[in-house]
DNA sequence: CTTTTATCAGAACAACTGTTCAGTTAAGCT
DNA sequence: AGCTTAACTGAACAGTTGTTCTGATAAAAG
């Protein structure tokens, strides 16, 4: 048999694609195999090839689509002039938009040394830009005279440390709501930035 | 042949061990194979069953080791009475515990997922057991009003995050020594606990 | 020196790996 | 209606996987 009756290229493409995702996040990449994937998707091994040159090529799309819709959609949001409001629109965001694709953010951080040289090159510099983004807001803060951060790198570090960390214990049935969270973090991060009491 | 000139279990059990962490920790758990732990021994793959039963094991067996070493190590530590000195303890111990063990650290926190679910379980409780920990001087340095904390449980997370952190992106040959990482980082854990000026 | 035993090599097993490819069918086009 | 082509199957490839087992050998024990 071949080109079953339900058989259309612009819904496998994706489907490839949200199958892998899952799969990857759940199991690894190493040990998730083409014809897992494929089996979840629900056509066989070789069909995957009509969409993508290899795994690597999966694997990297992946982290390449998370990084880039990271950095588009924090680009996007409106920005306070006033440093702690912006820290604050920035907390908000990262908290938010990790929490809303936690299978994207567990393999962006998980799976690098599975990347090519190369690939991991590029999502590398993907990463270093958006860590960029929060270090020149707490430069500004400084600048400013708003925050009072001994340094920024490491800071900046720290935060998003912190703030990426809820993806691992916050649960959507758990205690708190996440805009419960997000208020407690906000708190941290403020006192973080300002001079010690 | 057999028993080669240089065959001694003493020293071929631990150098097992080293090289499976070594290799999990470059490649992952599913992307090393018996054979390439056996090669980096200098042995052949059958002969790593006279010492773990199954890869599995080895795995988890090294997880376990990290575990009860993190919890024994705190344990031994000398412990203030004063709830800020005692953070500021546990905050260098845990810099510099995990520092030392960068292998370590990466699998206890990336190959969870490989885990049979009764070792995962053994794992999960030990991590849990180790939370609670700094949990507890948190909530002491509430009940004596040292601090002030909405919420020591999402504190606590937030703080091991961020410590935990460090590993990521420092790097010995660095702008900063780990000396100065722990003090910028203790004053940001000071800040963090007690209210906003 | 002889016997036992710990320690390993090397082969074997069936199952699985990523990827390629010829063949097959259904949908879209003329 | 006939033709083209996108979309897929199923088989095949050579290599790798974790694990088991037989047998060989050197060190330790008697």
């Amino acid at each position: 048999m071949a080109r079953t009756s339900g058989s259309h290229a612009d819904i496998t493409g994706p489907r490839i694609l949200s199958s892998a995702l899952k799969l990857f996040a759940q199991h690894g990449y190493a040990a998730v195999s083409m014809r897992k994937i494929a089996a979840d998707v629900g056509v066989q091994a070789g069909a995957l090839y009509n969409y993508i040159p290899d795994k690597q090529s999966l694997l990297f799309g992946l982290m390449q689509r998370h990084m880039e819709e990271l950095a588009e959609a924090w680009a996007k949001t409106p920005k306070s002039d006033d440093p702690m409001q912006l820290l604050e629109q920035f907390t908000r965001f990262h908290i938010r938009f990790h929490r809303e694709r936690p299978d994207e953010v567990f393999i962006a951080y998980m799976e690098l040394r599975n990347l090519s040289p190369v690939n991991f090159q590029i999502i590398e510099s993907l990463r270093r830009n958006y860590e960029a983004e929060i270090e020149s807001i707490l430069k500004l803060g400084v600048e400013l005279g708003a925050f009072q951060i001994p340094d920024t790198r490491v800071a900046a570090m720290a935060l998003i440390a912190m703030l990426t960390g809820v993806n691992t214990w916050f649960r959507e049935d758990g205690r708190l709501t996440l805009d419960q969270v997000e208020d407690l973090y906000l708190e941290m991060v403020r006192k973080m930035v300002v001079a010690a009491p």
